[in-house]
DNA sequence: GGCCGTCCTCACGAGATCGTCACGATGCCC
DNA sequence: GGGCATCGTGACGATCTCGTGAGGACGGCC
């Protein structure tokens, strides 16, 4: 059935989720640290992963934010922390719920039920083309023709990300600046050009003509496959 | 940009989450009883669904459940209780995420942020056909028959949706110059013309002729499908 | 400390959209 | 048929938005 990561620091609670998810039909992986995790998360593929942020070596938050440059894995975040800044930071850096300790496992298992139930509707066509460049969603690479890579930085993946999840549909603005920043208010479109401009100078054979990352003025961008 | 509905019976919390909401961006309708929500649900399509449990007529729970007969619209659900069976309950029935009362405006908003984003890589194509021209509203594109595009302005697309949502009804240039420009006095009626005029250059095979968007003289305009 | 990559802002030319004017066409009423 | 109101269409500047180059701020790494 389901394949899941569990990260936590407290061996006991480790040891009863890890019992409880097996109980349910989970297959389970267990990690007492972020860099357990992030080896894990990057040499097996998960249907989620329960994350507590308080971990000895790395944040969690940097754990999240190192997972989502990877993929689109369900994250639930579990905390002792209850103060809403802390959720809306977990939350708006790719995270897709967020509990509090102490909670009850019954409410675990159905968050994850929740979460994973949403996830799994989403197609995981992970690759696509834009020209004659190859793009691979899950292992962030981008090829050119002859082999050749392109590296393209975290900001650029993430607008890249957005666009192709919807191929052909147009994305306001509005949108890709509250996925890139959190909040579209008192930012600047500006900023926005900038990357577009980047993304086109790498992907498109014309940067000036693009056949692919089109502009649609006074709304927004679209994905054209 | 996203189409919200809240279902409260508490007319200053709806009040406070609209006023937060539209402040965002964010299109809101308001509901203070189960049955004035499903009829929204049932009549108009909303991006996420956001349900106090406690409504004076129906329970929160068969509205849950309700909802999902429909689709899959992202449910989160707001409650006083912090009971743990509670919560269970109404994720297993399809909600998506559950928030206990008092929450903070921020926390909210992250959480409407994550449901969103994950939910929005499902296909929602509505789609309607004027003449041999295919029209997507949620993807703002116009494909004719041999599959190339048409280029529509803002202001046109504006005109556009206001006339296809209400297929066969007339609508009086008042309304239509109200939805284009915030207010219909000292508004020139040859400005609608002028849209008119292009929208049926781009969209209808005789423009002179035009079959589905008539002019109903000293009323207004209609969509006939 | 110095280097490097990334993020983000500012400023300016180019291009698209908007909104108005003018003029001809159509249909209705007397 | 004449007069009048309403509608359709072409053209043109004002305005807004977009693309691009340059450059400072911040943080990680050697």
């Amino acid at each position: 059935m389901s394949r899941v990561l569990i990260v936590d620091d407290e061996h006991s609670l480790l040891r009863a989720l890890a019992m409880n998810l097996v109980a349910r039909g989970y297959t389970v992986t267990e990690a007492d640290t972020g860099t357990k995790a992030l080896t894990a998360v990057a040499g097996d593929p998960y249907d989620a992963i329960v994350l507590d942020l308080g971990l000895p070596d790395i944040s969690g938050l940097d754990v999240i934010r190192a997972v989502r440059e990877f993929g689109t894995t369900p994250i639930i975040v579990l905390s002792a922390r209850t103060g809403s800044s802390d959720k809306v930071q977990a939350l708006n850096l790719g995270a897709d719920d967020y509990v509090s300790k102490p909670f009850s496992m019954e409410e675990l298992l159905a968050r994850l039920r929740a979460t994973t139930r949403r996830a799994s509707t989403v197609d995981t066509a992970q690759t696509a083309a834009v020209g004659q460049m190859q793009i691979d969603l899950a292992a962030k690479t981008v090829t050119q023709p002859d082999g050749a890579r392109v590296h393209l930085t975290p900001t650029e993946w993430h607008l890249l990300e957005v666009l192709l999840r919807q191929p052909g549909k147009l994305v306001t603005s509005r949108t890709l600046l509250t996925e890139l920043r959190g909040a579209p208010e008192h930012t600047d479109p500006s900023y926005l050009r900038i990357y577009m401009a980047q993304l086109r100078r790498k992907l498109e054979p014309e940067p000036s003509r693009p056949r692919h990352l089109i502009t649609e003025p006074g709304m927004g961008y679209r994905f054209q496959p």
